[in-house]
DNA sequence: GCCATTTGCGCGCGTACATGCACATGGACG
DNA sequence: CGTCCATGTGCATGTACGCGCGCAAATGGC
């Protein structure tokens, strides 16, 4: 999963906490930061500090990857992809 | 590049900016930072500010990948591991 | 619908962060 | 050697961050 911005990171820390099946409470104690906080950092805290996030992300069992940015296929994530494209078909159900 | 704490993040900031063959004042000014903060996030700054950090990484054309942790051969990033044998090699040779 | 749980967010507090300035230091170069 | 450049870091300032509390709203199960 690609983060390009606090928001990124946000939005995926909530998706995988929710993934493995724990609460903000749960979360929030096994990475020893503020639920108070870690709200705010699943909304896309900007001047969230880097120390906490990384916390948050062990707390997870996430690791981060730096690479050069490149553009072409090995940036095709197809379960991200498929993802994607599933939930455009349901707001479009849902618009239809 | 495996990123796991700031002090990572930092270091892995400062060689890219090498290699790119940029100064802090470039880099700085290129990614809309203090030059200040900059020196300090190289360092390893636990509490800077995650917004500012993708600042830095966009204008280093950086990109950020979060994964599942996991342990096997995928985890083994050659040119990484080299470089960390030639770094224990050198230091070895220091000690001896 | 009811109820319990979860989440969003206002608030105040003590601490500190990002900034810009300036200076010291180390390294490269002529 | 002197000069220049890059970097580390002390310092002061205005702004705000992480925390904990508490309450309202949202969510999910029955």
């Amino acid at each position: 999963m690609r983060l390009s911005n606090p928001r990124d990171v946000g939005y995926y820390v909530r998706d995988q906490r929710r993934e493995q099946g724990m609460t903000q409470s749960d979360l929030c104690a096994a990475a020893e930061v503020s639920r108070r906080w870690l709200s705010d950092l699943e909304s896309g805290k900007q001047t969230a500090e880097i120390g906490l996030v990384f916390k948050v992300l062990h707390a997870l069992r996430l690791t981060l990857v730096a690479n050069p940015t490149t553009y072409g296929p090995d940036d095709l994530d197809l379960d991200e992809y498929l993802r994607r494209f599933d939930h455009n078909d349901a707001g479009d159900a849902d618009h239809a």
